[in-house]
DNA sequence: ATAATTAGTTTACACTTGTAACTCATTTTT
DNA sequence: AAAAATGAGTTACAAGTGTAAACTAATTAT
């Protein structure tokens, strides 16, 4: 491993508290992920001392009480690797065959899909 | 484990084959996979008996020299439930927000979607 | 029929991942 | 100041995963 963009899912729960909230302490992680499932504060190190160990994450001092946890790397740029590696396990890297494929599985149905593309176009 | 629809990154690729070129024999499997792929025979057979055990793959006799491998689920079964976990993971379960990435970071450009909706309507 | 090959099954092993305890130093409380 | 709590860093450990060797039974070639 050792890549930064290589996270596993537990992993990527503790970016998202970090992408959320920004920089952030362990207690604040603990308590922010807490809202959703219990976890035990020394699993939150371990996930934390692995994020930092392949770069994912740095720790500062915090005048005292601890270290601040800042992710190195932005949500978008995370979500873009692992759209590429999904699209490329399961869709031969075609975006088409997999927005085809939420069709016909009804993820998504034709209207919606349009309606989401004409606010793509009248955005801008 | 033990769900068939919890499959490893090895494993898919042996599915994959079994989708693409229908029941094979193990000889085919491997044989196939070579064209990609150099991969030791008995990390194939090992794969296959995993998939055999969570019951995505079955065995039956072939004749004599072998046995044939048949998948038990079908790569649409299987792309629904994994698109299913990526978008829970990564976009809150929203197609929306997946999309709204792809053309935020240029995966897809919005001509692109919009020749992909067209088509789809113009299809049915 | 005996030797060689092949396929099915079992076992192995290192690395990854989820989960958490332990240690030691620092900070806070009494 | 001594005791208690907290946090950083280290170590642990079982389950999962990728990879492949070993063993055994069946099939094919000589």
């Amino acid at each position: 491993m050792q890549n930064k963009y290589d996270i596993t899912d537990s992993e990527l729960e503790i970016m998202q508290v970090l992408w959320n909230c920004g920089n952030s302490t362990l207690t604040e992680i603990v308590a922010e992920l807490d809202k959703t499932k219990k976890r035990n504060k020394n699993t939150v190190k371990t996930l934390l001392y692995r994020l930092v160990d392949k770069e994912a994450v740095i720790s500062s001092k915090n005048g005292g009480q601890g270290f601040l946890y800042s992710a190195t790397i932005t949500e978008k740029e995370y979500l873009k690797t692992a759209n590429k590696s999904f699209l490329k396990k399961l869709y031969e890297g075609s975006v088409q065959k997999l927005l085809l494929n939420f069709v016909e599985d009804k993820t998504i149905s034709k209207e919606e899909l349009k309606k989401l593309v004409d606010m793509l176009e009248s955005e801008e």
